[in-house]
DNA sequence: CTATATCTTGGAGCCGACTCCAAGTCAAGA
DNA sequence: TCTTGACTTGGAGTCGGCTCCAAGATATAG
């Protein structure tokens, strides 16, 4: 039998970056599934679980909160997302918000640099809510908690994506 | 006589898609300057005012916490930054920093594409532990080696979404 | 047997970033 | 005059995401 690695909570924290206590607090918000436990009640992982734990640092720096990471784990747990459309298309949506993101970012890279380099016109990095009359709200999506572009979402920009790699 | 327009909170809010009490946080906690106030007590904006809020909802959008705007607005309230040589140290270092935020984000929009397509193998999303010792990695954990395959190998213990072990 | 270390649990506390509220001011309209 | 509406203020409350206990179990070393 394949013997698997295993490591303690500590070892885990340390190898994913993520404190021992928020390891656990992932799991008493069932971000993260019950670990196993060795007869003494200490938890185990192996690595899949810490490349579940990676994932969710690795959403964590794209500031995604906890509760949208979800899906993402979900999918990351049982390999086909096909069976689940509502995934799919969750996984989208979340996709688009992302580059919209990096579009941000990348206008404030923009910014810096150009400050950085004697700057003096500033064209600041918010020509998406121009005054166009946006309803402060966007509507309460139905199903799915998920979906929550990070606010102000352009009106009618389809914004196909980027050419697949 | 020049044709300087003003705003109330209110427009300002809409303008920005800052919510009128944030906006109002924003001066109380004095990331924003104390606005100017009309003879009744109302505060007014102008276009630069708005500005830096835009600036504040961009930067917003990027995760960065409030309390680490603070040099950017004052960059941009006074033009020239090469004044402030310390304040260049501090954007450089901005500047990385969302550089590899771009960079982990663009590894989610990876990931989320390889999912989507059908996606068999995935590698890791991130490696930055910071300053570590890896101590006892098993492998070279190289950044840009396919290996990990994420789900769909897992021999002997199978996770199910529905069946927490 | 005792001390030390590593873990467990449940729960309290903290911080950032809002969000909401009550009470009050002022201007204009019916 | 009374009402409405847009604003003001200070402060309280909320929520997400940790972070920090205290009390207890177990394992190994001396």
């Amino acid at each position: 039998m394949r013997d698997e690695q295993t490591f303690t909570i500590k070892q885990t924290a340390r190898q994913t970056g993520i404190s021992e206590d928020t390891i656990r607090y992932y799991e008493k918000i069932a971000l993260l599934p019950r670990a196993e436990r060795k007869d003494n009640g200490h938890r185990v992982y192996r690595e899949e679980d810490i490349e579940a734990i990676q994932l969710i640092a690795c959403l964590k720096k794209t500031g995604m909160p906890l509760e949208e990471m979800r899906p993402f784990l979900t999918v990351s747990a049982d390999a086909d997302p096909a069976e689940y459309p509502e995934l799919v298309e969750l996984l989208r949506g979340h996709r688009e918000s992302i580059i919209n993101q990096i579009a941000s970012l990348q206008q404030v890279v923009d910014f810096i640099d150009m400050k950085l380099e004697k700057g003096k016109y500033r064209r600041d990095c918010a020509d998406d809510i121009q005054d166009g009359v946006r309803t402060e709200e966007p509507k309460p999506k139905a199903v799915s908690s998920v979906q929550m572009s990070y606010f102000s979402a352009s009106p009618g920009t389809p914004k196909s994506p980027t050419s697949p790699r």
